[in-house]
DNA sequence: CGATGCTACGACCGATCGTGCTTTTCTTCA
DNA sequence: TGAAGAAAAGCACGATCGGTCGTAGCATCG
């Protein structure tokens, strides 16, 4: 049979608590002692999984990774090339955003500005890496919404996204810190105006 | 004759030294410990001065708004109104973020990012009363181009103040995540995108 | 000039942090 | 089933945090 290691499962388990407890109190506030806390298990149990907080920090960032790709990417991929796949990018975005999926919103972005001026350090490099992937990945979009003929000729992917970024972001801010959703609005006026002048 | 008193010029210099310390470590980062060393001052006698950590916070929050107010703001208002008052608030904005007034970028961006997650207290007020100032004034600058006739009759002013922070965001972060300047061409262009659909 | 009150100090507190070490308990598999 | 190894607990450590307290000295002002 199938042995599901419980080990597995335990790890599962306190992972998905650590991400739960980064969505409210970023990763900085993600401590052995609350975590171990939260997970009912003892703070010294939890090195027999992670090796330090470096570790912990980095391993719930790439869960929340592939929830991410999970949610948004993958069902984004599904769309035609080019301005549909970029439309419904954006708008799994901003579901991803309100859904509470992660309770405080985007938590890649959280991590993004939590670890913007940390020293240098494993997780910083995650999370450089990440954002890159990121930018990397919007760029390939453009090129295609041009390849398709709906992008102007002229077009620089990687302003688009640095732009498309900068909206995702705007809004995650916004309703961080004004606790409102009404910058949905804002920041999808801002993605059609993005979008109507990047189209021919 | 005007007795400058001592204990003023100490607290200035405290306050100057706390900014360059929140500065280079974030707000959280402004330790009493830190800071009595960096000043050479003992911890205890900071408390002759600030009452607690959040009273340090604030305060420093406060010197740093009174220099953009200084050396961003008032410059851009001796411009003309419209679109040459817009155009030098952002060019003020982006000197101020790379001049290394303040090591690390916009100090005021990062407070507003530091603390937009944070439990509600006087000092996540403060940080949203100054983003609510920031935004009163490009909305008023908005409007007034509007009036000016430079900007299209039916201009939202809250939509392109939000897309304007935005910008100046997007910058600021970038800058941080990836320590390059690059970034500065990126914000330029998106600025002029900004401000061509909205000019009539 | 002399009394008063603010400034600054050093010592210290309890809490919490990350992280070792040692021991107990539980899984796993031959 | 029993041996081996992994998982988890228990406990303690040094450091650092924000903050208090009692006190000494110096600036300020009547």
């Amino acid at each position: 049979m199938a042995t599901i290691p419980k080990s597995e499962r335990t790890k599962a388990r306190v992972l998905r608590e650590a991400l739960s407890l980064a969505g409210s109190v970023g990763f900085a506030g993600l401590t052995f002692g609350t975590l171990a806390e939260q997970a009912g298990i003892s703070k010294s149990g939890l090195f027999a999984h992670f090796e330090s907080k470096e570790d912990l920090q980095i391993q719930t960032l790439h869960l929340a990774e592939e929830m991410f790709v999970d949610r948004v990417l993958r069902p984004a991929v599904k769309e035609a090339r080019g301005t549909p796949r970029i439309r419904r990018l954006f708008d799994g975005w901003m579901e991803w955003i309100q859904s509470g999926a992660v309770p405080r919103g985007d938590i890649l972005t959280s991590a993004a500005f939590e670890f913007d001026d940390a020293p240098d350090g494993p997780m910083r490099a995650a999370v450089v890496e990440g954002h890159g992937k990121m930018q990397g990945t919007i760029e390939r979009l453009a090129r295609q919404a041009v390849e398709a003929g709906q992008f102007r000729k002229k077009t620089d992917p990687a302003q688009f996204a640095f732009e498309f970024l900068g909206i995702v972001h705007a809004h995650h801010h916004a309703r961080r810190l004004l606790r409102t959703d009404q910058h949905a609005r804002r920041a999808r006026a801002a993605f059609d105006r993005l979008l109507e002048t990047y189209t021919r």
